[in-house]
DNA sequence: CCGTCACCTGTCCGATCGGACAGTTGACGG
DNA sequence: CCGTCAACTGTCCGATCGGACAGGTGACGG
């Protein structure tokens, strides 16, 4: 694959308008360099189990299922160094803490069977602020992948990771669920600071300062302050 | 500037080991494309008149410091628009809404006495989850910049992006400021919630819940649970 | 002209938090 | 063998939150 095939499919980006399509067009692009499968996904931080969301999948029919109802996320080594670095990796390269476990073994022997030895994952920032990483599988007993093609697989993963998250967020345009007043105080109580403090920061009433947590609250249908500021920084309504 | 130079440079972000060095090398290659100055900044949210946070700054001497304090970024309708969306857009494109106020024009009035006239800015998410944006400032007076060259300028936008990210991250191997323990309990407040509720999620003591909590606060150097929440995040300890 | 809505303010009170005190247990490494 | 540290548990109490009550103002559009 040569340099030029990777921007024409940068270009082509622009013009999916669905994940399905991105998807297909990003399959062949890899395939090109030897990659048949590939799969973009949050990866779960420290200790969390939670399933992590899926944002592209390109795995072979079946090996997928098999991953998560045996929550192989949580023990793959590909996936827990994942979420411990940001720079673009060979899985061959993952350090022996992760990639040399019992478990972890396992997981690559199964891969197997489904056609997958080896691959490069492309770790980002994806949708929702969430650590994520797009993993591209090969048959491959080995890949000793030059710098060149990692840079371009790196350069269509992180592509497609905008894509997605372009996708994801479409309505922006509007004035969004909560008012600057609302945004103002959930800023200050994340920035640990008291209804009190707030108050006086603000020029306002301590139970206005209440008042507007409270709208926020309501707005997202949640029950604590606190929640009612992860969802705003979720949804880049604040940033704290 | 043709499309190998661009996985040049991508490939010669590996090697830079310091934020100038990076800054000098992109410098250089957005010369190429009639792009003299840049900066790689994050952009204020709604309402909030926070000092956004500087990552790359290649802007022109002096204008960069009166842009600061002038506060210019609170009105500027590049800026503003760079927090609405995530796709690149020229300068030109930036929605009346948000160029065509008094304040905005008298923005890009200034810029162009040191020698900016038009632009081209990718907007995406940099370090610490902040919407950011990599302006390229070209003192042309306009720019009818061809697809071609702006999927070269984001790729080198992003990759730089994530450079930064990658430099301004350096200690995730260690097991970083909190315990497998402290994170759950943050996740579970994070989630709405009470201390009582926590405890007979992970079946403790409420009171041990309670003092998970206060060894956050105190890992964080902060006064309340909400505040350890949203440092954790931040750090990309938990996801929420 | 009137409804709607953001914005603002007040009181009352039980639930919850956060700080300060004082411990036990088990694992791990020097 | 002993120090250290994560993990765990307890009581007491003032500060704070969050829910429920009941309002007033000004702007904006139908």
């Amino acid at each position: 694959m040569i340099d030029s095939d990777v921007f024409d499919f940068v270009e082509r980006c622009r013009n999916h308008a669905t994940a399905g399509s991105l998807l297909s067009d990003l399959l062949n692009a890899a395939k090109k360099l030897g990659f048949e499968h590939l799969i973009l996904s949050g990866v779960p931080l420290g200790g969390q189990k939670l399933a992590p969301m899926i944002e592209l999948n390109g795995w072979p029919r079946g090996w997928f299922e098999r991953y998560v109802e045996a929550e192989h996320a949580a023990v793959d080594g590909v996936c827990i160094y994942s979420a411990k670095t940001l720079k673009p990796f060979l899985w061959s390269e993952v350090p022996a803490k992760w990639s040399e476990t019992e478990a972890s073994r396992r997981v690559a022997g199964e891969a197997t069977e489904f056609g997958i030895r080896s691959g490069f994952a492309v770790p980002m920032l994806s949708v929702h602020h969430w650590q994520s990483v797009l993993s591209f599988a090969s048959s491959a007993k080995s890949c000793e992948l030059p710098r060149r093609q990692q840079a371009q697989l790196v350069t269509m993963a992180i592509y497609a990771g905008m894509i997605v998250q372009a996708l994801s967020d479409d309505d922006k345009d509007g004035d969004g669920p909560l008012t600057d007043r609302e945004k103002e105080v959930l800023l200050w109580a994340a920035a640990g600071k008291t209804s009190s403090e707030t108050s006086q920061i603000l020029g306002l009433a301590e139970r206005t300062v209440k008042w507007h947590a409270a709208r926020a609250r309501e707005a997202f249908g949640v029950a604590t302050t606190t929640q009612a500021i992860v969802e705003a920084v979720r949804r880049r309504l604040i940033h704290p």
